[in-house]
DNA sequence: CCAATTTCTTAAACTACATTATTTTTTTAC
DNA sequence: GTAAAAAAATAATGTAGTTTAAGAAATTGG
């Protein structure tokens, strides 16, 4: 089943009885994406948090003048939302699209909110993926912070190796804050 | 009782009985600080999560040319450690420091781990925790990626007015990641 | 399979911010 | 209250990364 990914996932974190996993599973909605879809537009609101079974996803910002800033890639065993807009179900900042043809389970506001009181295991393993994701943020606000653009750049091959060669150069130019052009230059400078 | 303010901020997102009130403050060790004590040195092993009742106090991390980033800033009614550090109790990469007198609530991970167990409302409490957490570095991320320094400046007076008050412009600047030099300018500029 | 579009590279001119140094102002400590 | 230390301002010079533009390479769609 491809539903063993995500059970595969929560088992990292808890353990549900025989009968909490068809509960669990039933109220996740699997859906396949072909390539370029777009799964969540800024401006919509934010039902579902999304768990990427197969395939890459991209969430962006775009800003006044149109220009994009990447704010995560997912891949396979990765959970994405707009979680601000999410949480809050408020109109969405972030855009979220398939780079490649995606199979996606969703999960909605409400679904969760019940799952929480029905299975309060879930509460824990969200605490876990949330406490990891701020870890994650904040290392990466660091970096920002403290690194140049080109330690940043190895930083992210080193960290998502296979995420690199997925998505196309301008992609990971908007995730690390450059433009394109100066990511060409870092990698032309690296082979002297 | 200065304990009111944890308390009124568990309130915030979970209702404690009144038999479990107890428990919790016994696992909390309040503590005073002077003004610029350390409460964490990169290195040490992180084994507490922090609660400020009162005071200032500034996480920061120092690169290996001695230069700062100000992660966060904490003041009255806020958690703050170095949660990466923390959660692995592995040697920190942030420095914690006062900026004035503070008052502290340290609540170490045996005793938070122990009350997962006990009193599992908590991991509703911290799995909200986190997710603010989340959401607040993630627009960081978002406004490091695609806004000017002066921006970022306004933003900041902005969100945390009473913080802009309390610390220095070298600290805000390490926030912001600039230099203090320019940051000077940003507000020279501002004038005119 | 070819045309069209998108991506990547190169390079010159430019800008936001850094660095260094000096002076002035504010804060701290006795 | 005063000396010492730290913080802030100003200004000249330097640099990491941007902008614009144009050509080469790769991908996509019909």
């Amino acid at each position: 089943m491809t539903q063993d990914i995500v059970l595969k996932n929560i088992a990292k974190h808890i353990s549900l009885d025989e009968n909490e996993i068809p509960y669990f599973l039933s109220i996740l909605k699997e859906k396949k994406y072909p390539k370029k879809s777009v799964i969540l537009k800024e401006g919509e609101i934010c039902k579902t948090i999304n768990f990427v079974q197969s395939g890459t996803l991209r969430a962006f910002y775009r800003d006044s003048q149109g220009k994009e800033s990447t704010i995560m890639f997912a891949v396979s065993d990765w959970w994405i939302t707009d979680m601000s807009c999410f949480i809050n179900q408020q109109p969405a900042m972030l855009n979220i699209e398939t780079l490649e043809e995606s199979l996606i389970l969703h999960l909605q506001k409400e679904d969760l909110d019940d799952l929480y009181i029905k299975i309060p295991k879930f509460e824990r393993f969200f605490r876990i993926i949330m406490q990891n994701a701020y870890i994650r943020e904040q290392l990466r606000v660091i970096q920002n912070l403290s690194l140049s653009a080109e330690q940043r750049y190895h930083i992210f091959l080193d960290k998502y190796p296979q995420v690199a060669k997925q998505v196309t150069q301008k992609q990971i130019a908007s995730y690390l804050g450059i433009t394109p052009e100066f990511l060409s230059m870092i990698r032309a400078n690296k082979n002297k």
